[in-house]
DNA sequence: ACTCGATTCAAACGACCGTTTGATACAATT
DNA sequence: AATTGTATCAAACGGTCGTTTGAATCGAGT
């Protein structure tokens, strides 16, 4: 097996795929504009993935995962190092891995960035694909933002962090454009971008 | 003319057509699946409003006319009231006339709001369409915004209203489901989310 | 009774969709 | 040299899409 041409498809595959769900949306995004713009065959897309689904799911997996690791794993580090981690501390460890994942100036980091906010908005069944890859990790900064605000009530604490996540989905979809928070991949927006966000959603959830 | 059957057709459409774009899209939602539901022949969809696109066009029109206008009156109503209006007040003159268009308890008013959030995240062009029935009001506020606060860059604020939008987006679209800030169309459920909406959002803006 | 414009209808149009097929090319193993 | 498993290819499958057509239906005005 020479495995060379096959992951050289594949990963073809996979970047186009990625830009044009980002751009066009999973419905809108048809196997023939993929292999066109990959430049492989048709048939290549069932053979290597199975289903236009499965192809979606391998996208968001090569993505989501890394980002969910690290998010669980920057949690775990910061309960540890303090007995109550400041507000600001939680959300710079929930919002630091999804956006510095996009470090790098190469123009696909934008699309990725693009991405990652397109399929949280998508209609079922694929937004529920994408929520599997983050609800875990959602329900572990709920349970840490409780600890760190133990005298606002779940559900208020439930919708706050959602608006988190809107703020972030956001920021990821309007990624680029004029006016958006986050101009480039470059570490100083990122940088910027992340710091202007949890110091406007760290007021709001304490307000 | 007995306009009686003629109108009844068209809002059987475009009710119909407003619930299945807010469930799956404008992509996923087909012709057939709206006539199909609506009880009405396939070719009224063309003879009514001409193409899929303009009964996208005719939908979004007739729920973001009346709140649009209603924005830009409680702001200009605002601004003669008195000097320099605060914070709080823009944000409630600006989420005020979305939230309670839904007012009413029937179950077609989750479905509206769901809508509006739809199509804020469409792919383009559609994307396009629901930002031009908007566009002019977001300026607007955004001048209010300047002048309520005039020491901060014009730049902060753009993004800081985008963020204000992404949570409006995210409030309509998980409108109903379990844990929403906005949980029915009561005025009292209303009322209690555009209230945690602006403190959150003020205190964001502020920082 | 007849006409005429507005509306509804069943049927079809061509285009494009995701998916499948079977042949073909190629490298590694026997 | 023959075989085997992996990968690519052109072509086609049945189905569904938005849109169009032309005939049928209806109510109002003459």
């Amino acid at each position: 097996m020479s495995t060379a041409a096959s992951t050289d498809t594949k990963e073809q595959i996979l970047n186009v795929a990625e830009r044009l769900f980002a751009e066009r949306g999973f419905a809108s995004t048809t196997l023939r504009n993929v292999v066109s713009e990959a430049k492989v065959n048709l048939a290549a897309v069932h053979y290597h993935f199975g289903s236009k689904e499965e192809l979606f799911r391998a996208v968001i997996g090569r993505i989501a995962q890394p980002v969910a690791e690290q998010e669980i794993a920057r949690l775990n580090r910061l309960q540890q190092e303090e007995q109550s981690p400041s507000l600001e501390a939680i959300l710079t460890a929930f919002l630091g891995p999804c956006l510095e994942f996009l470090a790098g100036d190469d123009s696909a980091r934008m699309v990725r960035a693009q991405f990652m906010g397109r399929c949280r908005v998508e209609p079922e069944p694929i937004q529920s694909i994408a929520a599997e890859a983050f609800s875990a990790v959602e329900r572990a900064y709920l349970d840490a933002l409780q600890r760190a605000l133990p005298d606002q009530s779940r559900s208020q604490l439930s919708w706050k962090l959602d608006l988190v996540i809107a703020s972030l989905i956001r920021v990821l979809t309007e990624a680029g454009k004029p006016q958006a928070l986050l101009q480039s991949s470059s570490k100083e927006d990122i940088q910027y971008a992340i710091e202007n966000m949890v110091t406007f959603l760290a007021a709001g959830i304490r307000a």
